[in-house]
RNA sequence: GCCCCUAUAGCUCAACGGAUAGAGCAAUGGUUUUCUAAACCAUAGAUGAGGGUUCGAUUCCUUCUGGGGGCGCCA
């Protein structure tokens, strides 16, 4: 990664001036290099030379002036890469790349194939991502659509950045619990929560063997796996999303970890009683106040049984955890944070929250009244890849307004199409290659056929020059989305890109009567092709052939 | 009352503390005898209000106003 190289030029640099005492000893800050808005600000700048003014005592345009002579004095290989680096107005270093270094990167994407990309900054670290985590109550609503297409991406980007990723769904199934037992009295007609169409016909056909059960608890447990059932096979089959682990709360009833971490606690005096409950001291571990662990009627609490879920996490080994919650789980963090430090977790636990998703009008959708739009039929509206993408633009915060008629309305212009087409488009120039004497299996997988740097320095476009350029950053995108989560970056580059290529085929004809030139193109195609389809990988997005 | 999220173009959304705030849709005008016009090009249009920190703020702090969520012995 070029970005990577700059950085440990600039550090190297500073390091190098402090021995010979050009700049004072201090500590060297976070190097930062970004992406200039303008071209004429370069590929790629850095600001330090502005942060470190207090540091050396100079102006930046002064420390600018004295990395960049280094930068082109050391052994920094800086030919290699640039072809020109300026100092400007307020202190930045602006970063040219050179033709050269561009035209061979093409042959690199083409050597890695589907690897390119691929990161070690994960360290094969094992990593847990919960996500879903749907109560079986009912189908996937509109709501879940969020967490599911989120965590999945978040994990795809994480594999790809080098950690060990396992998806896991919990499902809250445990008879003892409020919701099933809710479930089980409208299984037994003796309530109407949860009531809608599905969930009469799940009852209809369940009929015969609820009747033989007066027990709330495990008529809604019957229910529920039948429900859970359904919503693993859609999740699986029509949103594409697989599970490593379905973890069952029922477990942990079973091999009473509940208790176990019960006792566990009362041993370490974390636990007191007031008013007929059992209380857990969350106060001292950065809670708001103490909790109920235990309830009047001597059932634990969701608290609990959370907590005896992360202690199984934590003891399988996983040293980051993400948990993926809906937005009114948000009073919980705290809460289990005070868990997972009560349970001396040393590995990362990040907790993420979706917000919510509203329909237009501001009526808030009620899963126990049954009012709900499922996922199934939104995808089936307007397809898989349309969904994914209208979701994952959007950043977790962003709180949905959503209007299904204006979702149609909107999928027709989504720009995944944008992306897709230019996808097809690349294929098919690639099915005319024959026509022009280029048969394509010499330019696919077949290791026989040579990249010859020779060939790819005739893409010297501008326009091919900048869909390089973008087709390097793909590297950069996924180390910053695996490690701020923002995984919306995604899809914005998957634009980026697609506008880089489109740009470029404007400009550029690829199959022509010039031989070598065709050729050249040829391979940036191709790798272009398989950014595009790495990209949407990604974030679960089909790259068609045709369109 | 306390806690969390949020306010950006007509609409839906972006923008590691950086340079002239970006896209898409909608609007207006233009581009095809050449690899798919689901494309390209051009024009117009925005940071809720006030303070502060900083060389530099949409971004950080603070006050105010508006929107949403949570503060259960539900999950």
């Amino acid at each position: 990664m070029i970005r990577e190289e700059i950085k440990k030029m600039i550090e190297k640099s500073i390091k190098e001036l402090q021995k010979k005492g050009v700049f004072p000893k201090f500590k060297i800050p976070e190097i930062s290099v970004e992406h200039p808005e303008e071209e004429i600000h370069g590929d790629y700048a850095s600001n330090t030379a502005m942060q470190m003014t207090k540091s050396v005592k100079k102006t930046p345009i002064e420390i600018a002036k004295i990395l960049k002579d280094k930068f082109q004095v050391s052994g920094f290989r800086f030919q290699e890469f640039f072809e020109g680096v300026e100092v400007v107005k307020p202190g930045f270093i602006n970063f040219f790349i050179s033709e050269d270094y561009l035209q061979k990167q093409v042959g690199e994407i083409l050597k890695e194939k589907e690897k390119f990309g691929e990161l070690k900054i994960g360290k094969g670290i094992k990593t847990n991502i919960e996500f879903i985590s749907a109560n079986p109550t009912g189908p996937l609503h509109i709501g879940n659509g969020r967490g599911a297409f989120f965590g999945d991406s978040l994990a795809n980007v994480l594999e790809k950045a080098g950690f060990k990723v396992v998806r896991e769904y919990y499902i809250n199934n445990t008879k003892e619990s409020s919701q099933i037992k809710e479930l089980g009295k409208t299984a037994l007609g003796k309530g109407k929560s949860y009531l809608n169409d599905y969930l009469k016909s799940k009852i209809q056909h369940l009929k015969s063997k609820i009747r033989k059960i007066k027990d709330e608890g495990k008529a809604g447990y019957l229910l529920a796996q039948e429900i859970q059932k359904d919503n693993e096979n859609f999740i699986g089959k029509k949103l594409k999303i697989k599970f490593d682990v379905w973890f069952s709360e029922n477990k942990l009833y079973k091999k009473s970890k509940i208790k176990k971490i019960y006792n566990w606690l009362k041993r370490k005096n974390l636990v007191y009683k007031k008013e007929e409950a059992e209380w857990l001291r969350t106060k001292k571990f950065g809670v708001s106040k103490n909790e109920v662990i235990i309830r009047q009627s001597g059932e634990p609490t969701y608290l609990l049984s959370d907590i005896a879920y992360h202690k199984d996490k934590f003891e399988r080994g996983f040293l980051k955890i993400i948990d993926i919650w809906g937005a009114d789980h948000q009073g919980h963090i705290p809460k289990m944070k005070a868990g997972a430090k009560i349970l001396g977790y040393k590995g990362d636990l990040d907790i993420l929250i979706t917000q919510i998703i509203r329909l237009k009008g501001g009526k808030k959708l009620s899963k126990r009244k049954g009012e709900i739009i499922t996922l199934e039929e939104l995808v089936k509206e307007i397809s898989l890849d349309v969904t994914r993408f209208f979701y994952l633009t959007k950043s977790l915060n962003t709180q949905m307004e959503f209007d299904l008629d204006l979702a149609k309305e909107k999928s027709e212009k989504n720009p995944v199409y944008y992306v897709q087409y230019a996808h097809a488009r690349i294929c098919s120039i690639l099915r005319k290659c024959g026509n022009f004497q280029f048969p394509i299996s010499n330019f696919q997988i077949n290791s026989k056929f040579q990249i010859l740097n020779s060939k790819l320095r005739l893409l010297k476009h501008q326009s091919e020059l900048s869909l390089i350029k973008e087709l390097i950053r793909f590297p950069e995108i996924i180390e910053d989305t695996a490690e701020d989560y923002q995984v919306q970056r995604i899809p914005q580059y998957a634009i980026d890109l697609a506008t880089s290529f489109h740009q470029f085929y404007r400009d550029c004809r690829v199959l022509s009567k010039d031989k070598k030139l065709t050729e050249a193109r040829l391979n940036l195609i191709l790798a272009t092709k398989i950014v595009l389809k790495n990209t949407l990988g990604l974030i679960g997005i089909s790259a068609p052939e045709k369109m």
